[in-house]
DNA sequence: GACATATCTAAAGCC
DNA sequence: TAGATATGTC
């Protein structure tokens, strides 16, 4: 024991070892945070005599929570009895126990995304308001916001007043919470909101876990937001045996409701706060370590604090500028190819490519495969996002919740029972006027009868379906359920029918679902306790995407900088350094969001372990088309010393090189337009096509005259539109231009 | 109701 | 460009 602590540097040990009162531990980039978190645990368990039922410990994600879970079992032996879990699977749990207390089934759903999307399309309808005024993710946004900071529909209402659009959103917003309480179901904001009320108004509740938790540790507490401020603040107000770790330089989630100020301010939350600072990088090199601060010296109002390391200078950050997006990539691969040849001890796990956002993943993908190197692409999409597996998942919940009206419509003509969207709609109506959910109204004879006979028929087989695999359900394990599910609802029959490679794929998925289903209940049996269909739902609601990131897979890693927080690799490139993408043309104004950009950049300089390549193409495709770029400001920002490659200089400022530049972009034609003038060109351009026609079409934009019927067709195109009018200027679709014969354009 | 075609829009994504 | 959604046609 002692020696294991004795692996860690003074500030680390003090902060193992300080178990009373509020601490704030700012640990930075690289400094060996979790180490010193799991070993404070086992400090207090095989030091300190705490009880491990008193524990309780936060992270964000379940790899977060699943690492440390291990690390703190390597260390003591077993986790039994503590609470190691993410902010929204503790809420669950807590929430499980007491439901009832705030009137919810014991049995509720938590609704994903998709699922809150159709809630809210359904009442846009209902409503009747504009779709594109309220796109679903803007008012769920709207919501999730309103949510975060505890506002109900009612304070909502009063703090925005009757103003277009705050009236409508208001309104959306209570209708929504109606439906969710009417399914029985939950959101991810609702397994926190409802948590921090279910305190609030039973306070018996909130003093039995005060009573339970006396040490409570928060995790990445940079990213808390109001709710779950409250919350731990809450569950530490008697003991106030709080500790929470965190860097404000790495707060990059603002833009989902995270409060900087959390961390910022802690010492004014809880007086008398201990501060502990972990300066030690064991991470990067010096090079790679001062090149990074550099950057993020820039950014106002930080905590100061200065990593500093032991290792050498080691390699400098190499900044390299393609031509154009293809050539960056062939670059990148380039390197890896040669570094692979060149370094017999890398393997390729140790190289990441970390890109802004998620569609520059293609030309990474296309030279990498083109050199025949492995690589895994972290992307947004979840395999549980797979459609066939959202439908089965979506027949499950319905089975344990008939209220969840939202599974229900997904499903209840998937497969193909001849329920469309006429007979839906119809449903919905009919569940709506009644206020009672659809498996209702779907009971009742009178109403069935009404609907055509052949959809009649389809809606009485479906009923009986699904209230058999009720029955069931509760006396059949879930991998017999599963199968039941795909039989009973004819799922795989429609697939096989369709004999496409796309379909076979699908049941293959399906297949595959089926052995993560057996893996979790031999888990469980392990255990001696059978797993329920319920537990079995909730575990997969929680479930996140990182965990698709495989260390041991020997292959290139793929992903956006936002979701390597967290990670390090030996060799890392960061490519799109370029106004506009990095930082992000949301952001170029200044301002939170740009300082938020730049510590993006901080989080991503500071995964290099031994080398960083920063790179940038002088010609970018993007949304289709090319165009000329600049550098990014940060790349200036980086102390020369620490950093080789090509001068780097803005463009835009030297008004002189200009005429260097103005020349063709490889895949397009026209002058040189700046990056941002050219978007706002595009939609001025796209919102005058109209006035295009019949007139003297701009210079260089004609592609083709042709003859049809007895007008004439012109074809404009830039690289930006593409329209073709007919003499009277009305714009022709391109069917009607199959019979039409092209003519010079002379 | 299913399928084909046209149109629109564009960040990051933890749970 | 590419994907998601709206609209049109059989």
């Amino acid at each position: 024991m002692k020696e294991s602590l004795a692996k860690l540097n003074p500030q680390q040990r003090e902060a193992a070892t300080t178990l009373e009162g509020p601490l704030l531990i700012l640990a930075g980039a690289g400094s060996g945070k979790t180490g010193t978190m799991t070993h404070r645990i086992a400090y207090m368990i095989r030091e300190a005599g705490v009880d491990p039922w008193s524990i309780l410990a936060v992270t964000f994600t379940n790899k977060a929570a699943r690492e440390m879970r291990d690390r703190v079992e390597a260390l003591v032996g077993s986790v039994q009895g503590m609470w190691i879990q993410t902010f929204h699977s503790a809420c669950l749990r807590i929430l499980r126990v007491h439901a009832e207390r705030l009137g919810y089934g014991k049995n509720f759903v938590v609704y994903d995304p998709v699922d809150q999307k159709s809630v809210i399309k359904s009442i846009l309808k209902e409503l009747d308001m504009d779709p594109k005024r309220y796109t679903p993710s803007y008012v769920l946004s709207e919501i999730s916001h309103a949510k975060e900071q505890a506002k109900d529909p009612a304070q909502y209402r009063r703090d925005f007043g009757d103003q277009i659009p705050y009236s409508d959103l208001a309104e959306l917003y209570e209708r929504y919470e109606q439906e969710l309480k009417k399914n029985n179901a939950m959101d991810f904001d609702d397994l926190i909101l409802r948590t921090v009320q279910l305190f609030e108004r039973h306070p018996d509740i909130l003093a039995q876990y005060q009573k339970r938790f006396r040490y409570l540790m928060v995790d990445e507490y940079q990213d808390t937001n109001m709710l779950q401020y409250k919350l731990v603040y809450m569950l530490a107000s008697v003991h106030r045996n709080l500790c929470v770790v965190g860097d404000d330089d790495q707060c990059i989630y603002q833009w989902r409701g995270a409060d900087i100020r959390n961390i910022l301010e802690f010492e004014k939350d809880f007086p008398g706060a201990k501060v502990i600072k972990l300066e030690e990088n064991y991470r990067s090199s010096a090079h790679i370590l001062s090149g990074a601060h550099s950057v993020i010296s820039n950014n106002r109002g930080r905590k100061a604090k200065k990593l500093w390391t032991r290792a050498e200078e080691g390699e400098k950050i190499e900044y390299y500028r393609a031509s154009d997006d293809r050539e960056e990539a062939r670059y990148i691969a380039g390197r890896i190819e040669a570094m692979m040849r060149r370094e017999p001890d890398l393997t390729f796990s140790d190289f990441a490519i970390l890109y802004r956002t998620n569609v520059q993943s293609r030309r990474f993908e296309e030279s990498l495969s083109g050199r025949g190197i492995p690589y895994q692409v972290l992307s947004g999409l979840r395999y549980y996002d797979r459609k066939e597996i959202k439908d089965i998942l979506a027949y499950m919940r319905l089975v344990l919740n008939p209220a969840d009206d939202v599974g229900l419509l997904r499903i209840i003509n998937e497969p193909r029972r001849g329920i469309g969207a006429k007979s839906q709609a119809d449903l919905e109506t009919l569940a709506r006027v009644e206020n009672r959910n659809i498996m209702d109204v779907l009971r009742e004879e009178e109403i069935v009868a009404s609907f055509p006979r052949k959809t009649a028929d389809s809606l009485r087989m479906f009923v009986q379906a699904i209230d058999a695999l009720h029955i069931e359900q509760e006396h059949t394990s879930v991998s017999d359920l599963y199968d039941a599910i795909l039989v009973r609802t004819g799922y795989v029959e429609a697939l096989e029918e369709q004999r496409t490679v796309e379909a076979d794929s699908r049941i293959e998925n399906l297949m595959e679902f089926k052995s993560v289903i057996l893996e979790k209940e031999r888990e469980r049996s392990a255990l001696d306790e059978p797993l329920t269909l319920l537990a079995f739902l909730e575990e997969l609601a929680l479930i996140s995407d990182v965990d698709n990131h495989d260390p041991r897979e020997d292959a290139v890693s793929l992903m956006t900088l936002h979701s390597a927080k967290g990670l390090e690799f030996p060799v890392v490139f960061m490519p799109g350094m370029e106004t506009g993408i990095f930082p992000s043309y949301r952001t170029i104004d200044g301002g939170e969001g740009l300082e938020e950009e730049r510590r993006l950049c901080y989080v991503g300089m500071t995964r290099a372990k031994k080398k960083l390549y920063m790179t940038s193409a002088e010609w970018r495709m993007l949304y289709g088309k090319t165009e000329l770029t600049s550098e990014s400001m940060f790349l200036k920002e980086i102390d020369r010393k620490t950093m080789t490659g090509d001068a780097v200089y803005d463009r835009k400022a030297d008004d002189t090189s200009f005429a260097r530049y103005d020349k063709k972009a490889p895949y397009s034609d026209g002058p040189y337009v700046s990056p941002l003038a050219s978007l706002r060109a595009t939609r001025e351009k796209q919102a005058e096509k109209k006035t295009l026609a019949g007139q003297d079409v701009e210079a260089g934009w004609i592609v083709s005259h042709a003859k049809f019927g007895t007008g004439t067709v012109i074809e404009a195109s830039g690289n930006v539109l593409t329209v073709i009018f007919d003499e009277h200027g009305t714009k022709k679709l391109a069917k009607d231009l199959a019979p039409m014969r092209r003519v010079d354009p002379s």
